[in-house]
DNA sequence: TTGAAAGCGCTAACAC
DNA sequence: GTGTTAGCGCTTTCAA
């Protein structure tokens, strides 16, 4: 291992020049500069990050909490997160909760004392617990807030209700007028505001109804088991709570020959890269995921490097697109 | 910030004591022992790693590089080599090379004094470079292996032939006699391996003809533009290189007319859970994957805690299973 | 602009 | 079985 003592003797200077040469460049003349970072590259010497962190109480490491980083949507976030994270010359330990609270409890606590700062994605933490998180850490949310309890604690969000609202006017303007809302876990952060998005886009425009179905779990399995349900009362386009449900819908529909968007049309949520997968391909309302792992990714280093000035923009809001793929198509006029 | 300093004041015995506690608990008494957890507890006492690892010259990280991590396969092998890190204590950063040797080499170069090992997935390296890596390092491949080159570097490696000729074989049950084969990135480890495989078993059974494709990118996009080009010559089944191509081929023939598995069987590589996304369900061969990033993990942690005795099997070869689902059936009997 | 030196929190000899 | 002590490699005062 090469050490700043190696790299010291071999320019001619005290460990500290080689130590400021690193950190502070301005801070040393050019030509010794010069020399230390000569015998670095011939050497090629590499600071030892223990060392660093323990002398600086930084590690340079953030932790990115998933609950499951199988799930296209969690995977395209953590894309971004990674690559802002490099960019930003921090190492990135990504976190699989598996769905579980107490796997992310446990998790966080153990990983607390080596990390500068926590992105915590749709975390499965009771409030209070997560408060506890927030205040204990440097920390950003992604789909999920304290509100009042902790306005402090900064954010990222998709605007879901800008999503529910574009796939309604869709569904609206191709003529649908019944509508139904097949919604993912109760409770759930997304769903809430889904939920409540969809209803209002509806309320909002005389004429539409909206059948809704909750509680179904947000797999392509979920979407399967409901397939039926959904069907029946007139309605003619479906609103699924993210893509995978749509998924399911659509292949046990295909199952069953009603045909998609002949026979009902069909819209996700968060236009992950499965949206794409199927035939028809899928129409889908979301945001660019990899860029809210980014965003989350400068909000929590903008903390992490405060050290003055900075009073930086705690929130950030996505907006969503909606892409318009081949899975909804005008209702049929009455044959 | 908690240290052992606290901890032994606390107690009433010496730092020493609280780390071998900690450590090597049989070398203290019971009594200190549960005087120094007690403490431990009630002052929440987490040791610094970063301290730790200076002192021992090991850090309890090990890193995954994967070429995507939203890719489903990099996504589950991710997950089971998460869960395993998590139970043996290892924290595990997760690396996304972004498909990019270059990247991957940069970050193993930066990585490489903080972790006490490495796993590589589908490295995209050339011999010579990781060659470097697998001998500068502790470390573990993945769908990749060197040969001759290193043949004391540990590798964990799906059985490609095994899983070729179980397709081909249960296409041939089917009554399938004409078959093609749309193939990945040429000089990819595991194309190559799964080219010759299905070449072998289409060889080893009289009366089969085979249509290679070759060199087409591995994504649905990939599929969806040589859907056409596959189809003709009288092929009544298809292998594709992997779920994602299979799952391309399968839209755009849906968007044309082309019946699955009716007109046309399709058979896909890796069984990941998009195989279980489409209309129809479609039929894929592979390993479980979990399983695949669990065995790395241990192969890998064998060599870094080995000390002495350990002379671990250095190979892992991982039996695939063929899913059989809706996208294969027999062949139609001429009309 | 540079160097000397202290010490971050922990572990592992070594001594008792 | 327990305590004392010497650093691991680095950053950062403080003095020159």
């Amino acid at each position: 291992m090469v050490t700043v003592h190696d790299v010291a003797a071999r320019s001619g200077v005290s460990i500290a020049t080689v130590s400021r040469t690193l950190r502070v460049p301005h801070r040393v003349s050019g030509d010794t500069r010069d020399r230390v970072l000569a015998a670095i590259e011939e050497l090629g010497y590499r600071p030892n990050r223990a060392a660093a962190s323990l002398r600086r109480g930084r590690t340079g490491v953030i932790a990115f909490v998933v609950p499951d980083i199988e799930n296209p949507y969690f995977a395209s976030l953590t894309k971004g997160a990674q690559a802002a994270s490099r960019a930003r010359g921090y190492g990135l330990v990504v976190v699989d909760t598996t769905e579980s609270a107490e796997v992310e409890s446990e998790e966080i606590r153990a990983l607390r004392s080596q990390i500068d700062g926590i992105i915590l994605v749709s975390s499965r933490l009771p409030d209070e617990q997560l408060l506890e998180v927030a205040e204990g850490a440097v920390s950003v949310l992604i789909n999920r807030d304290l509100g009042d309890r902790s306005p402090a604690t900064p954010s990222v969000a998709i605007d879901e209700t800008a999503a529910s609202d574009a796939a309604v006017a869709h569904l609206a303007g191709l003529g649908h007028r019944r509508l139904a809302y097949v919604g993912g876990p109760a409770h759930s952060w997304s769903q809430e505001r889904r939920a409540r998005g969809v209803r209002d886009a509806v309320a909002a425009r005389p004429g539409l109804t909206l059948a809704e179905l909750a509680d179904v779990v947000p797999t392509a399995a979920g979407g399967r088991a409901v397939a039926d349900a959904v069907l029946g009362g007139g309605v003619t386009a479906v609103l699924a709570y993210n893509d995978l449900v749509a998924l399911g819908l659509l292949a046990e529909w295909g199952e069953r020959g009603v045909r998609v968007p002949e026979d009902i049309s069909l819209v996700g949520f968060d236009n992950t890269f499965v949206a794409e997968l199927s035939s028809p391909l899928l129409t889908s309302v979301g945001t660019d995921l990899r860029d809210a792992g980014e965003a989350a990714v400068e909000l929590l280093l903008q903390r992490v490097e405060a050290t003055d000035s900075d009073a930086p923009a705690a929130y950030r809001t996505l907006r969503p697109e909606l892409v318009v793929r081949a899975s909804t198509a005008p209702v049929r006029t009455a044959d």
